[in-house]
Parts: structure tokens; C-alpha cells; sequence
DNA sequence: CTGAAAGCGCTAACAT
DNA sequence: ATGTTAGCGCTTTCAG
């Protein structure tokens, strides 16, 4: 109940002049005589004349926002994301409705409908680790709405994605493990349908058989995504007759949770265990933790980019864009050979 | 360019009723027949109609959105504070529009407008370390803009406000490293101006007045907020004759970027320099840093439960909460007699 | 260069 | 119980 606004209607009457000619003034329009485009500014100035957007988006059939749902944003992943995403998209006058499911599948679907009810003209969606949203989203494709996957995506869906190849990086991290000299790797995978979880154990799976490395199931555990899950999965792996020498976590935050789990029992990484994640995240840093960087505002910035396409073009293709990642060594993984002495 | 929508009219020309008809059965008003009521939704589904909420919003003059301007959104802090906000809103039908000034006074005032011009209804906001827009939030005021500032508020400004008794936890941590035995602490201020630079630079001070110790202004140096300054403060810190036995840092990113560089440096926490820091952060605990906790969630929830009382009532009194905290002592600052051999 | 008028989709008197 | 009508604030033909 803010105090009420002037209208252009008002401005009109002070003037004398008519509502067209106000709404010409104000809108930079050429059919109109300076004096009197002057005078209209002047009067809107003299009384706090402010537009009303939502008339005007009524009239023109638009919103100016997008939705955004993601799993979470507490932690850096995910708002870095949102802030590439709204780079792109506050410079052309559009509004980001953020939502996060708290990894809830129906949360999920949830802010979708409230998004969709806030008439967003498109969305940019991570799903949540145990998302049963096919229908959801296949209904929104069949309406047209404009739709990005980062990230985590539904990779039954036809839809377009912005993504870095899991799957390669994964490799590339096992491989890592390898040449440093482990070799009972442990694999501690996320929930088991996520697209991520797939894609990393395809890589995990493909560097052991090309290095010769027979799989052990026993060295495979799906904890899921989010650090609490770590110490299950220390747990059950510090109970093998025969544990690994060293833990590639699906994520930054499993990753993390396995060194502080060890730490808390007194082990050494990596002289007793050697620990790597994936997505690099702050603290994995500053914990000296070897993992994958990925570069989380360019990954916003080209999804909010493809869903403008979009949202300009009734039919855009669909487009996959997969982004470059990193591995960075650090000293969670240092090689074996370098400690013989 | 989503698929044009069906609308009420079209509902109404399919079934041979009147819009209005139409409207009543959609919006369960008992003034209507059962059975046209039936048939109304029936259509509505097989239509896939869909309501038009900035028609709605234009009529009710309302907007059913609110605004959040925070610092960043990078780190837990903010993001648990906004989680807090839209678990209460939502619930009653708002959307929230999330803007982040990246600690720039400038992107501060530019988000604000633009918040305004999408009209929200009302806003939350945490300004920016070197806010210079006071005359903005006047303004605001003056034009009955309902205004809550969270956490770092300009208190020239009679504005409603959710904070923690900022001077009384930061005289606890001072006490508390005092009574571990620390007596040349050092103190890292944020950015001048700021309202919580101010409220904790008093605390520390009574506690050393209250502990007859005398201040050094050697000890206390203004480095800012962010972690990235905290070099600077070592370096002068360490570059003193009369080096500091601890260090009580003004947040939790100032404190961890202190540990990390005095390790750099090859000194032992707390053995060689103790280190406290405030508003506990995920990173701070897991390097057993001692800092203060504040009720994250908590101040978003009483912030918006204020927020929406100002929508509701056009002149509702200015209200400060002030939310309790805690004071988590860890590692980084054990009393000197407890390591005493 | 300006005005009149229609209409975006919806709700809410006011009739009937 | 239902229909008619006006109008929220704005833009945009269409006339002049």
C-alpha cells in the first residue's frame, strides 16, 4: 500500500493534453513536438511519476522474468550460476525469480507452478538429486515455455542444457589417481538417477579399464550429494577387509566431509588416504582437497543467453553448450612415489 | 513468445455464460451455481487456462512481489538470511527479487530502482560497505515504500530493522580472549562507515575498558570485510614491534583469511597468535575458529514478518528486533593457561 | 503533431 | 445465480 502514483492520466489533465500524446512524450516517440514532450517531463517529474510496469506488460503480453530453481543456495555453486545468469539478463531490463527446492523433487515441482503462475517467460532449472519432474517439465516444453538444464539435467527430456562433460573429468581425476599410484580407488557416487552421478561413474568406470584396473563393486557406494552423507559412506568403507588408498567423491562437499570423517579417526591424507571431489568449491581449496573447477558464471551466462534465444525465437533449437572444466592438483592426491623414502 | 493462453473470454464464448460467470466460479465464490461451476472448470482444464496474475495484479494494485538487496550472495550468510525470508512470503503468495550490490554503493542504488520499477511492494535490504544512499531510503520512506534493512542498517535512517546486539557479542568474544589470557588483541575492523564496524569496534573497546587493559591503536587497523583484505591486515600486524597475542577479526572471512595467511607464514593457531572471528561461517568451523553465531534463518523470517506488517498497514510504527547469538569457543583461540606445560 | 478510442485480462459493483 | 458494465494504466492504431 504504497502511496498511490500518478498516472499518465493525471499528467494528461494538468496538461490539458491527451493520454497518446503523454505516453508519446514519455517513450522517446518522434511524432511528438519538443515544447510539448518537454512540458510532459516536466510535469511527470513535478509529480514522481513512475510507469506502471505491469500495465504495460499486460498490454504487451510480456513479464520481463525468468525463473530460476536450483537444489540449493547456500553453498558458492549455484549463486555463482545465478549471478552469470542475471549478468546477462538485468542488462535487458528482465527480473530473476529465484527459487531453490531444497533438493525436494515436489519443492521442486512446486516452484515451478509458482513460477509459472508469476507468468516468467522462460527457466533455468538445476533439478533436485531425486527430481521426478519428466512430465512437469515435457508439458512445458509442449507449451513452449523457454527452458535451460545447468548443470544436473533430465537427460530423457530434449531440452537445452548448458553443462561441462562429467564425464571426461571424471576420467581425467581417476586417471590422476592412477598415475599417482593408487589403485583401490574408492568411488563414492550421488544419487543414483542424477545426471551427474551417471556421467562421473561412466568416466570413473572408463579410466579403470583403460589403465587395466579390474572394477571392485565393493569400492563403489552411492552416498549422494550433500556433505552430512560423507561419513556413511567412510564408514562403510573403513569397514572392508580391504580398504581403499584412496576416495574420488562425486563433490566438493562429499569430498570435504571424507577429510574432516578421517580426520576425526586419526587418518593422515594423503599418507593414509588419498581424497579428491569434483565442482571446486572454497573450501575445498583452502582443505588442499584436488578437484574439478568448473566455471559456474559462464555456465550462467550462456544458459540465461540460450534461454533468450528462446524467448526470442518461438522455435530455437535446442542446443547443448558443453563448457571447459579444470582439474586442479593440490595436495589431498600427492603422488606416492613422491613419499617413498 | 510462450503459446498465446485461453482467458476467462474464451471460457465464457465456449460455454455461452458471461465472463463473469466465468471469474466467480474460478475464484470459488458462492454466489454461483454448482453445476455452471463445474462446467466452468472443466472447460478452464480442457482450455489449459491459465490466470493472468498482472491482469489481477493491475486491478488489486498490487504486485505480489517483494525485494531483497544483499551485499553478495556468494558466501552461507546472506543466502540463509533470504531462504529465511521467502519461507515466510511465499506462503502468503510473494515472490521475491533477489539483487546482490556487490559491496558497490552505485549497484546498491541501481538495484534498488530497478526493484522499484518492477514494482515490488516492499523491500529488504543490507547495504552495501561503503553505502552512500541515504537519500535514496529517505526518499523510500517519504513515499511510505515499506523498508526493512537487515544486518548492516544506516542508522541516520528511522527504519525498521533486524539485527543482533552487534556491540554486546563483540565485548563477549574481547572477554572472552581476555579471560583466556590474551592481552595485546589486536582488533580488524571492516570498512569505516558501516554500521556493524562502528557496534563492534565499541564493544571491543568497553571489554578492554572493562578489563582495565589500555587500547593501542597500533593494534586496530580498518581492513574491510572481505577475506581477500585480510593480508593486508597481517602484514602491517606482523610488521609491529609489539606484535598482537590475538587477533578478534570483525568477521568470520577476515578471521579464516587471517589463519590462512599467518599458516602461510609458518605460525601456529593458538599456540603462536589466537584468532576469533563473528558470524560463524561453515568454512570457520571446520578450521575450529571461535566466532559468534547469528540466527541466519531467523533474521529473515522476522524480517519479512516486518515487512509484511508495513504492506499490510500503511503506517506501521518502525520496529527493531534484535535476535539473540552465541559465542562458540573452538580451537583458534584455547586459553593460554591450558597449554601452560 | 495530436486526439479519440479500442483493448490487454481481469474483478467488482450494480442490475436483473 | 447470472449478466452488464466500468475500469485498473498503458500503448497503439486510426483520424485528423
Amino acid at each position: 500500500m504504497t502511496s498511490s502514483n500518478a498516472t499518465i492520466k493525471d499528467i494528461a489533465k494538468a496538461l490539458g493534453v491527451s493520454v497518446a500524446t503523454v505516453s508519446r512524450a514519455l517513450n522517446g516517440s518522434h511524432e511528438i513536438h519538443p515544447l510539448t514532450k518537454e512540458k510532459v517531463l516536466a510535469k511527470a517529474e513535478e509529480l514522481r511519476y513512475k510507469p506502471n510496469i505491469q500495465a504495460r506488460n499486460l498490454l504487451k503480453k510480456r513479464s520481463n522474468m525468468i525463473g530460476v530453481v536450483v537444489p540449493e543456495f547456500i553453498t558458492f555453486f549455484f549463486p555463482e550460476i545465478i549471478i552469470g545468469i542475471q549478468e546477462i539478463v538485468n542488462k535487458l531490463g528482465y527480473q530473476v525469480l529465484i527459487c531453490q527446492s531444497n533438493e525436494s523433487s515436489s519443492l521442486e515441482s512446486k516452484n515451478v507452478k509458482m513460477l509459472e503462475e508469476s507468468m516468467v517467460e522462460g527457466l533455468i532449472v538445476s533439478v533436485a538429486k531425486n527430481s521426478k519432474n519428466i512430465d512437469l517439465y515435457q508439458r512445458l516444453i509442449n507449451e513452449h515455455m523457454p527452458l535451460v538444464f545447468v548443470n544436473r539435467v533430465i537427460s530423457e527430456l530434449n531440452v537445452s542444457q548448458v553443462v561441462i562433460d562429467d564425464r571426461k573429468w571424471a576420467f581425467k581425476v581417476t586417471e590422476h589417481l592412477i598415475k599417482c599410484g593408487y589403485r583401490r580407488i574408492a568411488h563414492l557416487a550421488g544419487n543414483e538417477y542424477l545426471s551427474v552421478t551417471k556421467e562421473r561413474m561412466q568416466g570413473y568406470l572408463n579410466a579403470l579399464a583403460a589403465y587395466d584396473i579390474p572394477v571392485n563393486e565393493n569400492l563403489i557406494m552411492y552416498v549422494g550429494v550433500q556433505q552430512e552423507r560423507a561419513k556413511a559412506g567412510i564408514d562403510y568403507l573403513m569397514n572392508l577387509k580391504e580398504k581403499p588408498d584412496a576416495i574420488f567423491a562425486i563433490n566438493d562437499p562429499i569430498a570435504v566431509g571424507c577429510m574432516l570423517e578421517l580426520k576425526q579417526r586419526g587418518m593422515k591424507i594423503p599418507e593414509d588416504i588419498a581424497v579428491a571431489g569434483f565442482s571446486e568449491s572454497p573450501i575445498g581449496r583452502i582443505m588442499e582437497l584436488t578437484s574439478v573447477f568448473q566455471p559456474t558464471f559462464e555456465i550462467g551466462r550462456k544458459a540465461a543467453t540460450l534461454l533468450l534465444k528462446q524467448i526470442n525465437n518461438y522455435d530455437a533449437p535446442t542446443e547443448t553448450i558443453t563448457l571447459d572444466a579444470k582439474l586442479n592438483v593440490r595436495h589431498s592426491t600427492l603422488p606416492l612415489f613422491k613419499r617413498v623414502r
